[in-house]
DNA sequence: TTTTGACTAAAATATTAAAAAAGTCAGAAA
DNA sequence: TTTCTGACTTTTTTAATATTTTAGTCAAAA
């Protein structure tokens, strides 16, 4: 059973490797399975098929996503220090994983119900988890506004319109440069450090 | 002169009006000629070739909204009410110009330099006139913050993103329904009374 | 229970032919 | 001289088809 599961991790860890050197749709099962020394059908032994293969994979960078941010939450800091370290813990993933690029990959990925609602689901959790930031802030009396899950949501997708406007600027299916990355994360903090302010003022 | 000119604003006239009902892909230049009644070199008496036409479009769009949003400007109403109003303007174009969509129309229309320094021109002419009403309020003590034209395009960026990121939750090429336009609309405003709460205290 | 070689079915890709659209030009109309 | 057109050429799209690649299966071995 475990050892089971383990098999199934490091067939993950191939498929990530593989994905983000050449992105999800160049990547076939044969590549992945050669690069772990195994034949086709030992993939297939622990995954239905390629889509839940790549949900695994998907599963697996959120799961370390929310580890690390996690663990480097500390509510007793300011809330703009805090939602600085979450900026930059959010860019670094982005960085790291921009190849997965979920968008592109296989033609309608982002398009199929399962993969969708393992998204939206994944997106929920982050959004739980900016509440509860903006909650706890809300309790130490630094910020004063009833609303908190609507507040972290409309943060969030401030922050995540920023991120899409920079990939736009770039072009599509560039890789943001170190440059654009960086005013990227500039103007999230920005807006970060306003927005905060804005908070502080009551109704 | 005057009456060359009039035939020209007539050709973009016809163009747009194909452009919103069948999108720029799907428009040829016989099309827009038919509808105007002439044969298909006298658009290109007045446009060198379709994309100078497409470019005489966009600068028409713009034209008429910067026209409009210029009107509704009144310097004296406070700040937030000037933003809302400008929101509106904004999100009326863009749901009446939807389908004009430059991102799609023609394979890598986007991707041309003339096309994309027009763009990037126009939309520094939006960010300059945003600069000028937070610099407006700035005088009359509305917000305290020095650099108002860097705030001016945090503030256009974070707008166009929450609009970029409803477009993608839609689902890309499907037209925004009441509902979601309504929604984005929504938390623009939301935003804005964040951001300019934020622009009132010192920093 | 886990793994594989050899297989089939489906999808992506390359190739080509046909159609449609962009763009040109000599000359007519205003 | 300026504006316009019918008839044309060239370039791009689209459609049809053959070819290759890849996803996914299965009986049987480890």
């Amino acid at each position: 059973m475990i050892v089971a599961d383990k098999k199934r991790e490091q067939i993950i860890d191939g498929a990530i490797k593989r994905f983000i050197h050449f992105g999800i749709g160049k990547t076939t099962m044969n590549d992945i399975a050669e690069d772990l020394s195994v034949s086709k059908p030992s993939l297939y032994y622990y995954f239905p098929d390629k889509k839940h293969l790549i949900i695994g994979v998907i599963e697996r960078v959120f799961h370390d996503f929310f580890e690390l941010i996690k663990k480097k939450y500390n509510p007793d800091q300011p809330l703009e220090d805090i939602l600085f370290n979450t900026i930059d813990v959010r860019n670094t993933f982005f960085q790291k994983y921009y190849m997965l690029r979920i968008t592109e990959g296989i033609p309608d990925l982002l398009n199929d119900d399962v993969i969708k609602d393992k998204l939206k689901a994944l997106k929920g959790s982050e959004k739980e988890f900016f509440a509860e930031i903006f909650s706890r802030a809300k309790e130490k009396r630094e910020i004063e506004h009833e609303d908190t899950a609507h507040v972290a949501e409309l943060y969030l997708e401030s922050l995540m319109g920023l991120c899409t406007m920079c990939i736009m600027e770039t072009g599509k299916d560039l890789f943001p440069d170190k440059k654009a990355f960086n005013r990227m994360t500039l103007k999230q903090k920005n807006l970060t450090t306003i927005f905060v302010r804005g908070l502080r003022c009551a109704d």
